[in-house]
DNA sequence: CTGTATTTGTTCGTATGTATT
DNA sequence: AAATACATACGAACAAATACA
């Protein structure tokens, strides 16, 4: 998965990483109930501070694409709940 | 309005403030329109960090019950969307 | 059962940018 | 220009839940 995020652009950092998640997600690059990458990862990955990661896996929370289970990690959500 | 949070209470700090403002509007305490009290202010109030603070506005926001205009302040949004 | 490692959750603090007054 | 207020981004510490050796 390519995480390329432009610090300067017109979309704030953390918007542009949910999308590049969200995208990812959609087109199947990660199934359903598998997991995304950790914060840590992702902050390696991308740069970004933790704070800012975890901002932008919160809105995919928040759209209901992804669920985190403390402990374990933040997975991809089923089309239909558990 | 009283803003008493327990730092050591059963439930985050964030969710007990953001219990509290929703209490308070839903109280008819603050009118549709009016300005909920500023981060700022709420900061001095309640002895929390301004990331907290902000974590319990956007909880607030997130149920369409305030809005925030940069610049201006937060506001209590109206039943119906303006 | 213990200890360690991993991962998310909460909280704190600071700096800079943007918008309004 | 200055003050006020929210937005974004950075960094750090500790707690809680989970997994595993």
């Amino acid at each position: 998965m390519k995480l390329e995020i432009d610090p300067h652009g017109r979309e704030p950092s953390y918007l542009q990483l949910a999308a590049l998640l969200r995208a990812a997600i959609q087109a199947g690059e990660i199934a359903p109930r598998d997991p995304v990458p950790s914060i840590t990862y992702l902050v390696g990955e991308t740069g970004l501070a933790i704070g800012t990661v975890r901002k932008a896996i919160g809105v995919l929370v928040d759209e209901g694409l992804v669920y985190t289970v403390p402990g374990r990690g933040t997975f991809v959500a089923g089309t239909r709940p558990d």
